[in-house]
DNA sequence: ATTATCTATAGATCTATAGATAATGC
DNA sequence: ATTATCTATAGATCTATAGATAATGC
């Protein structure tokens, strides 16, 4: 009798590097194909290894895809979390766009990924609404902090939100762009539009309520 | 010997409605499924007829997303075509993203085929890159147009382009935003950003180049 | 006679499971 | 002994074709 009432040994070393592999496979792969269309035999294929390997790793096809996101997730994070504080911690969003030019796949696999889930029943629309809605919020509230150190002029919540949420669109749509047309100058035209947004904060014109009541 | 050198008859009424059932079957269905994620069966049992049907009337799955590219680009010509000259012409962008906001299935179409256009074999890659370079080009040359009148001061070609493109990728990004939140206050978001774009505008604070060298 | 649709099915692909075999490391 | 992987395959689904049948309208 083993292991009677034990834990359980843990997976192996080369477990762990494989399923790091299948994981890189499968972000490429969605990324490229979206959910829908890739398929876990191609994304097996990539990695070298039959199709129940990676179901020996990942309960489901949903579960591979859960772990692409949280995988996304913490590779991304960084970019979010670390900077300075006031208007310059909207400068560091200069850097976010250059992170994307040399991440392209990553940078894919998330339009795409917002594309599919516009669909109320995709398995991946709940994390991609919540990270929206995280990013949003933060940003907001370091608007809101820049207003408190009196760096720019007050401005309500809902202002903050409008404001933040019509920067988050500009990044988003001209990433787009920059994804069907690789020649359209991503940084610099960001660069411009955010040296504008600045000028405008501190100029306090704001934009009103961002939601519908 | 019947119809020998003669023109075939045609079509029946009755084709002619179900293939337009056909199509707006399958604009909704790539609409909430994207291209990869819709099949032919699914859309034939919507349309309540069998698979085969369909391509009695498409040759394959890729003529069927053509021809619901062409209805799409039909159903939203007259929002870039009609409308007045000057700045007005931007004011009409106002009335679109309306007319987005109440036919949410459309623009879950664009938003979805977009996202998976970023991948260079997808079928609809070049319809949406040359849709999207066509509205472009249409909007800077209103856009020089109206410095040609003196309403705003002159810009260069590739200042406008820069100019549209950030405007563009706005209402993009606002429409991702709303498709994934339907509380957000879209047209009011837009109606803002808008008004400060057209003052900048008439102050002459413009972009710089639009595409790198 | 022509057009439209259906049934039946080929052949490919997909996700996932069952059970055997190989590799790892206690 | 446990973990990892494979082969084989079930069962569903997919696009597309072949050939028969039904509906339309000259």
């Amino acid at each position: 009798m083993a292991n009677v009432g034990g834990a359980p040994r843990g997976p192996y070393r080369s477990g762990i590097r494989r399923r790091e592999q299948i994981v890189n496979a499968a972000a490429k792969a969605f990324g490229e194909r979206g959910y829908n269309g890739a398929s876990m035999r191609q994304i097996a294929a990539d990695v070298g290894v039959s199709p129940a390997a990676l179901l020996r790793h990942f309960q489901d096809k949903e579960e591979l895809l859960a772990s692409v996101l949280e995988w996304w997730a913490r590779e991304t994070a960084a970019l979010h979390t670390e900077g300075r504080g006031g208007l310059a911690a909207f400068d560091d969003l200069r850097d976010l766009m250059e992170y994307h030019t040399r991440h392209r796949g990553l940078l894919e696999l998330f339009i795409h990924l917002t594309g599919e889930a516009s669909n109320e029943k995709h398995p991946a629309r709940t994390f991609i609404q919540n990270r929206y809605t995280g990013i949003v919020n933060m940003l907001v509230k370091r608007l809101l902090a820049t207003a408190e150190t009196g760096e720019i002029p007050p401005l309500t919540d809902a202002q903050a939100e409008a404001e933040v949420r019509a920067l988050c669109a500009t990044m988003d749509g001209l990433e787009i762009q920059w994804l069907l047309d690789p020649t359209v100058n991503l940084t610099g035209l960001f660069d411009f539009h955010l040296d504008h947004t600045l000028e405008r904060w501190k100029s306090g014109r704001y934009a009103p309520a961002a939601t519908a009541p």
